[in-house]
DNA sequence: CCCGTATTGCGCGTTGCGCGCAGGAGTGCG
DNA sequence: CGCACTCCTGCGCGCAACGCGCAATACGGG
């Protein structure tokens, strides 16, 4: 193998998956071999399931890694679906309803793309992307500062909007939850606005996939009143359930099949 | 519209995105129309990012498809991204700027996502894409009622959160522009908004491609006060600029090099 | 050293593509 | 009712990109 083959056709994948696109012609520059050449190498690659040709040129298959958010998007799908199904099946019509940031509330907001009569008002960028293009949904943003790693709105401009609209109920997404202490996150920040949107709703709903149960990775608390619920999945263990149950909290595990 | 063409349309995304792949010629066949007819069809899906060509057909594009790749597989790419290399050029270090919502405006976002000491405000969707990943852009979203068109943000809670900020300057888009009255668009609210948008700015910047000079495709207008600066892409006619020029108005045309 | 394998550049014929043109269907207006 | 306007459609043409075969070249093992 003449050198530089397998080093220029791994640079080629990842110019492609980095900026999107890449054209025979840039990339016949780049390297500095004939556009010949390069078609041979999109067609290995091609085969190898790591580009897409097109007319012209090569495009990422699977665009972007933006490994943290897409993954936690895959990670327990099952569960998130049917954690989504069951909330959205609470909602009636006409009523206006709270999505807190994160990726099980963006699939609550994708159960809720094809709903009408329905107000949305969010602090998540994964539940305005899935209501993008719901043109019977209406949406509020709340917006406020972008903290990158979740994907949400944080901070005085969320707490000011949210001082302007009050919810029939809020589903509420959390880094670890307990019975007693209520939602735990990474930061006082986003505590405070997790209790400013329950504070503002009529009914409040935890959402959290059965592995964050029990867990306290953070220091933050956001303390919950009495009447909230706790959706989680079947693989939730009874054992991580009982404190809720004893402290009174109503605990719903969705069924996967969507019931 | 000849009856059908709407559900052709729809049809092949559905198609292309359930089967991933489809060829001219079997939609051509499947549909009873010319190959002419559904490339111009692909055309159309591909300009709106629902789908990327390929050689003799088309490739579903990702679940979630990327801003920035929907983007540059949307129409004038060249052009929105020559203008917003001038655009990003203009901006210093620990700027606080406001980013309108577009095309033109997220592919400026796209230019700033390695940026640091900046604070960039907006009422965009494209633009929040663009920045979610990047670690050290602050990004402050006004927030509002979103308009599932433009995937921007309007109303009250986006002119509340206007009111408690100012701004070194501010990057516009339009759906149309004219010398004298301003920026063209299709409802009130949003000529509203715009309005607020310039008043807070210190310096403020239209940014619209060569097409869009001189159209008014709608009638609500958003008045600018003198010294806003008007930035398109080299195909600009000259008699297109030339009213711009009379009134005063700064005109820079974009080199597509990235000067 | 020799040989097999993989790669490269080049020229060829083929194929799909974009554009311009003309006709037709739907829409709004006087 | 006619008229202008817009959008879609089919067709033909020139062109760009493609795939393929050929000969030359580079690398690695026996």
């Amino acid at each position: 193998m003449p050198r530089g083959t397998r080093a220029r056709r791994a640079a080629i994948v990842r110019l492609a998956t980095t900026s999107g696109l890449a054209s025979v012609e840039d990339l016949s520059a780049t390297f500095g071999v004939t556009p010949s050449t390069i078609r041979r190498d999109l067609a290995h690659l091609e085969a190898a399931g790591e580009l897409a040709r097109t007319y012209g040129g090569a495009i990422a298959v699977a665009a972007h890694p933006e490994a943290s958010l897409r993954q936690r998007l895959g990670e327990a799908f099952d569960a998130k679906r049917a954690i989504a199904t069951w909330a959205a099946a609470q909602i009636r019509a006409g009523e206006t309803v709270l999505l807190d940031a994160g990726s099980t509330t963006g699939a609550l907001a994708h159960e809720l793309r094809a709903a009408r009569d329905l107000t949305v008002a969010t602090t998540g960028m994964t539940v305005l992307e899935e209501l993008a293009t719901a043109e019977h949904v209406h949406v509020e943003c709340l917006g406020g500062t972008l903290r990158h790693l979740s994907a949400g709105f944080v901070g005085p401009l969320a707490e000011a909007a949210l001082s302007r609209m009050t919810f029939d109920r809020a589903f509420l997404g959390a880094d670890g939850v307990d019975a007693r202490d209520g939602i735990c996150e990474a930061s006082l920040q986003q505590t405070r606005l997790k209790e400013l949107m329950a504070h503002r709703s009529e009914k409040v709903y935890v959402l959290i996939h059965s592995a964050k149960l029990g867990r306290r990775p953070f220091h933050a608390w956001a303390r919950l009143d009495p009447g909230w619920t706790l959706v989680t999945d079947a693989d939730a263990a009874p054992e991580a359930l009982a404190p809720f149950h004893e402290a009174g909290v109503e605990v719903v595990v969705a069924d996967p099949a969507g019931g």
